[in-house]
RNA sequence: GGAUCCUUAGCUCAGUUGGUUAGAGCGUUGCAUUCACAUUGCAAAGGUCGGAAGUUCGAGUCUUCUAGGAUCCACCA
C-alpha cells in the first residue's frame, strides 16, 4: 500500500464497478423491505453545485438502507426547467443576433431540445463524481413522453373534476420575457417612486402610476371617511389630459384613509387590488397597457409609448394643465420584478388556466397535521402550513415554448375568444385591448376540449376540424409537482406498487413551497396517498465568508474542483460533519482539510494492519457476539464492547436523521479512541488473537463509515483479509 | 406587517425527551516522534453558552421579555 491515500486512483474505478455490477438497483435485495428516495431532479441543462452536493444526505440514507438489506431505490431524473432553460437559450440566440421571435413555437422547442440534448449526461456524470448510488437504469426526464402522458392525464382528470378552470385574471407579466409568472416567482425590490397628488375633479388622490389613469374606471374612498361621504355612489366629472370624463366614486374597506389623501383611483386592468375592488363594485375593465409594455390606443396621443416614457410625458402635460397639486419625490415603495431579467412586472389581464387549490391544499395540510407526512426539522412545518393556508388559485399557464404544451384545444369556428391572448410573435398588432368590459371571472370550460395529449378530431359542438391548441405550456412546477408518482409509474413495471409512497423526500428548504407543498397536493389528489412519509430539509451552502454563492457576485465555488482536490469522500464528509440538519453552512476549507486527513488516517490504519498481518492465521469474518467469545485479552474484549456500543449509536443517529452526530462520533471514535488508544495499546503486545479482533473491529468501523465515505472505505475493504465482493453490499453491522 | 432561524473557545460550528468537571475542527503554546500516518502522538491555554427575568432539586437546553444578525412570506395605492 502507498504511504498516502490517493483518491484520484480509486474513485472512478469503484463507481464504475458498482454501476456495472448493478449494486445501485433495488434488485440486489429483491425481497427486502422497500425503501425509496426520489432524487430532486436537477436542471437537465445545469451544472453541479453545492445544492446537489448536499444530496449526500440521501446517499447516506440509501447506502445505509441497502446495507440493512432493504430493497433500496434511489431514482434519478432531470427537469426541463422551463423558464430557466429557455432564458439561457434565448441569451444564446441573442449572442448570435437572433431572438425567439424569429422562429415558430415548434422550431424553437426543437432547437432547445437539441440544445439540452447536447449537454446530455453532463449533470449525471457530475453526480457520479460524488459517489451517489443512483439507479441510472431508471433515470427519467420530465419531458419523456410517458411522463408527459401522465401529467396530461392529471390535467384532464382535474378538468373533469372541475379543479382547473380557464379564467380571465390579472397576472404578473414580464413584457420583456413575454410570459406571466406565478406569485412565487415575483421578486420585490424597494424603489423610489414619486407619489403624485393629482386633481380629480373635486377630489385629489395620490398615485405612483399616473400613466394607468386612462384605465381608471372608478375612484375609491373608505366607507367611514367623513371627508368624502357626500361623493360615494356618485359620478363625478374630472378634467384629464385627454379632456373631460366622468367617473364613479365607490366606498371600499380596502382603502386606507391615512394614506395620501384617502382617495384611490381604481384601475381594475392594471392593479391586483383594484381588480378586486372593481369586482366588488361592478366597475368596468379597461386595458391601457399592452403585452409589449406600451400604452395602447386608449391612451390617445400617448399611445405607443413605453410605460416609463408615458409616465413622464403625462406628468409634464398634467403640470401644464395644472392638474398636479404636489409631488412627494422621496416616496419609496416595493415593486414586483421579473426574477429572471429584473424588468418591472406589469399586472395585465390575461386568460389563463388556473388550478382550484382549495380542496387540494386542505388535503395537503391534513396530511401533515395527521402525521402522514412528517417534516424534519419540525420548525419548517409552520412555513408549510402558512403558505398553503394562504394559497390562492394557481396559475399554471406559461407563455413559453420550453415545456409541456397544454393539452387543450379550442374550435376556431364556434368559440369566440373572450379576451386576447398575449401572442408570442406580434403582440402589439394582435392585441385588441379590452375596453370597458365588465369584470367577470368565467370558467367556461365547455369551450375548451381537454384531452390526455392527443389532438381531438373535431369540435363536439359544430364538428369543425379547425381546432387550435392552446399555445401555452404548463408551469414547470405543475409537472415536477407530480414527480414522485410519475417517475415510479414509468420507471419499471411494479415500481409504483412497491415503492410508493416513498420513504423520504430530501431537499433544500428553499423549495418547500414551490415544490414540496405542490407534490403533497398533486400526489394526494392523483394517487390518494401521500407521495412521501418523511420530508427532510438541508440548508444552503454559502461561501467561506458566509455569503450566498451567486454568479453575479462571482463567489461561486465549483464542487467538482473540490472533489478533484480533496476527494469526494472528504467533500461529502465536510458537508455533513458539524452541521445540524436544516441549518445553513459556510464552506470551510479547514473542515475539508480535516476530512481529507481523516481519509488518510483510515488508510494508514489499514496499512498498519497490512504490515502486521500474520500470514499463518486463517482470517474469518466474525460477528460481534462471536468476537466477544473469541477475544482472549481483557482489553481486546473491552474494545469489542465499545464498538458494539458505537454500532448502536450510529444506527440510532442515522435513523433519527442526525447525520452530523453520526459523522462526528465516527470521526472521534475511529481516530481518537480506536487509533490513538486501542491500536497504540495493542501495538506492543500483538498476537494472532489480538490481530484478529483488531482487524475485525476495524472492518466493522469502515462499514459504519461507508455511507458517509463510500470510496475510501471500499478501497480499504478490498485490501482486508477475508473481504467480500464489495463493502456496499455487505450487511450493516449488528450484534 | 407576519413568520422562522442564528447569537456557545481567537475563527467556523456541534451539543433533539433539561442532569455529573460545556465539545470538535482550524488556530495558539509546550513536549515527543519520523517507529502505519506529505506527519502523527501527548499535553496546555482559552468559554459567567448575546442580555434580563422566570419555571425547576437542577437550564446552553423550557417560558416570557429584550438586543444584534440572517432568511422567507405578504405587500403599500
Amino acid at each position: 500500500m502507498d504511504k498516502v491515500y490517493n483518491h484520484k486512483d480509486v474513485e472512478d474505478k469503484h463507481y464504475k464497478t458498482w454501476e456495472e455490477k448493478g449494486y445501485f438497483k433495488p434488485e440486489i435485495h429483491p425481497d427486502g423491505k422497500p425503501y425509496c428516495i426520489i432524487l430532486p431532479p436537477p436542471n437537465a441543462n445545469g451544472d453541479l453545485h453545492f445544492g446537489h452536493a448536499m444530496f449526500t444526505v440521501e446517499d447516506i440514507l440509501i447506502r445505509y438502507h441497502r446495507m440493512k438489506g432493504d430493497s433500496t431505490l434511489w431514482l434519478p431524473g432531470t427537469d426541463h426547467a422551463g423558464i430557466e432553460t429557455q432564458f439561457v437559450y434565448e441569451k444564446k440566440l441573442q449572442s448570435e443576433g437572433k431572438s425567439r421571435f424569429d422562429y415558430t413555437q415548434e422550431q424553437l422547442y426543437q432547437m432547445i431540445w437539441e440544445f439540452v440534448s447536447e449537454s446530455g449526461g453532463k449533470i449525471e456524470n457530475q453526480l457520479r463524481k460524488l459517489g451517489f448510488s443512483l439507479d441510472w437504469s431508471r433515470e427519467k426526464f420530465t419531458l419523456d413522453p410517458d411522463i408527459q402522458k401522465l401529467v396530461y392525464q392529471t390535467f384532464k382528470q382535474m378538468h373533469d373534476d372541475k379543479l382547473v378552470y380557464r379564467a380571465y385574471k390579472l397576472v404578473n407579466y414580464c413584457t420583456k420575457d413575454g410570459t406571466s409568472f406565478s406569485d412565487l416567482e415575483v421578486t420585490h425590490e424597494e424603489r423610489n417612486s414619486p407619489l403624485y397628488y393629482i386633481k380629480y375633479g373635486p377630489l385629489v388622490l395620490a398615485t405612483t402610476r399616473p400613466e394607468t389613469k386612462f384605465g381608471d374606471t372608478g375612484v375609491a374612498v373608505h366607507p367611514e371617511d367623513a371627508r368624502y361621504k357626500q361623493y360615494v355612489g356618485k359620478d363625478i366629472e374630472i378634467e384629464t389630459v385627454l379632456g373631460k370624463a366622468t367617473i364613479r366614486v365607490v366606498a371600499d374597506e380596502a382603502v386606507d384613509p391615512e394614506f395620501g389623501t384617502g382617495v384611490v383611483k381604481v384601475t381594475p386592468a392594471h392593479d391586483f387590488n383594484d381588480f378586486e375592488i372593481g369586482k366588488r363594485h361592478d366597475l368596468l375593465m379597461k386595458q391601457v397597457i399592452g403585452f409589449d409594455g406600451k400604452l395602447n390606443e386608449h391612451a390617445g396621443k400617448f399611445a405607443g409609448l413605453y410605460v416609463k416614457q408615458a409616465r413622464s410625458a403625462i406628468i409634464e402635460e398634467m403640470h401644464a394643465k395644472g392638474l398636479i397639486e404636489k409631488i412627494d419625490e422621496g416616496y419609496i415603495n416595493r415593486v414586483g420584478l421579473c426574477y429572471k431579467c429584473k424588468t418591472v412586472l406589469e399586472p395585465l389581464p390575461l386568460e389563463q388556466w388556473f388550478v382550484k387549490v382549495e380542496s387540494l391544499k386542505n388535503e395537503a395540510v391534513k396530511a401533515v397535521k395527521e402525521g402522514k407526512i412528517r417534516i424534519h426539522p419540525k420548525s419548517f412545518e409552520t412555513q408549510y402550513f402558512q403558505w398553503l393556508e394562504n394559497l390562492r388559485d394557481w396559475n399554471i399557464s406559461r407563455q413559453i415554448v420550453w415545456g409541456m404544451r397544454i393539452p387543450a384545444w379550442r374550435c376556431r369556428d364556434c368559440s369566440e375568444p373572450k379576451a386576447q391572448s398575449a401572442k408570442r410573435k406580434t403582440t402589439s398588432q394582435n392585441s385588441k385591448a379590452i375596453n370597458n368590459e365588465p369584470i367577470e371571472q368565467f370558467s367556461n370550460n365547455s369551450e375548451w376540449i381537454v384531452t390526455e395529449g392527443e389532438k381531438p378530431e373535431k369540435c363536439p359542438v359544430c364538428s369543425s376540424t379547425k381546432l387550435e391548441q392552446d399555445s401555452d405550456t404548463f408551469d414547470t412546477w405543475f409537472s415536477s409537482g407530480q414527480w414522485p408518482y410519475v417517475t415510479l409509474q414509468t420507471a419499471k413495471p411494479g415500481d409504483f406498487e412497491k415503492f410508493y409512497p416513498t420513504a423520504v423526500l430530501e431537499t433544500a428548504y428553499d423549495i418547500l413551497r414551490a415544490w414540496v407543498s405542490r407534490m403533497a397536493m398533486l400526489g394526494i389528489y392523483r394517487t390518494g396517498e401521500v407521495p412521501f412519509k418523511d420530508v427532510l430539509f438541508h440548508g444552503i451552502v454559502n461561501d467561506p465568508l458566509g455569503k450566498k454563492m451567486s454568479k453575479s457576485k462571482g463567489n461561486v465555488i465549483n464542487p467538482l474542483e473540490l472533489i478533484e482536490q480533496y476527494g469526494a469522500d472528504a467533500v461529502r464528509f465536510a458537508l455533513i460533519y458539524g452541521n445540524a440538519t436544516g441549518n445553513d453552512q459556510s464552506l470551510s476549507y479547514p473542515k475539508l482539510d480535516a476530512a481529507r486527513k481523516f481519509t488518510n488516517k483510515l488508510w494508514n490504519m489499514a496499512r498498519f494492519l497490512e504490515m502486521k498481518r500474520v500470514s499463518s492465521i486463517e482470517y474469518q469474518v466474525l460477528s460481534i457476539e462471536e468476537l466477544k467469545k473469541t477475544a482472549k485479552n481483557t482489553t481486546d474484549r473491552e474494545w469489542v464492547d465499545k464498538v458494539e456500543q458505537l454500532v448502536k449509536e450510529i444506527t440510532r443517529y442515522i435513523d433519527d436523521y442526525q447525520f452530523n452526530l453520526a459523522a462526528e462520533r465516527l470521526y472521534e471514535f475511529i481516530w481518537h479512541e480506536f487509533a490513538d488508544k486501542y491500536i497504540e495499546d495493542v501495538k506492543n503486545r500483538m498476537d494472532d488473537n489480538s490481530y484478529l479482533i483488531l482487524t475485525t473491529l476495524y472492518v466493522i468501523l469502515i462499514k459504519l463509515l461507508h455511507p458517509f465515505m463510500p470510496f475510501v472505505t471500499e478501497e480499504i475493504y478490498q485490501k482486508m483479509p477475508g473481504h467480500g465482493e464489495s463493502i456496499m453490499i455487505e450487511p450493516w453491522p449488528t450484534q
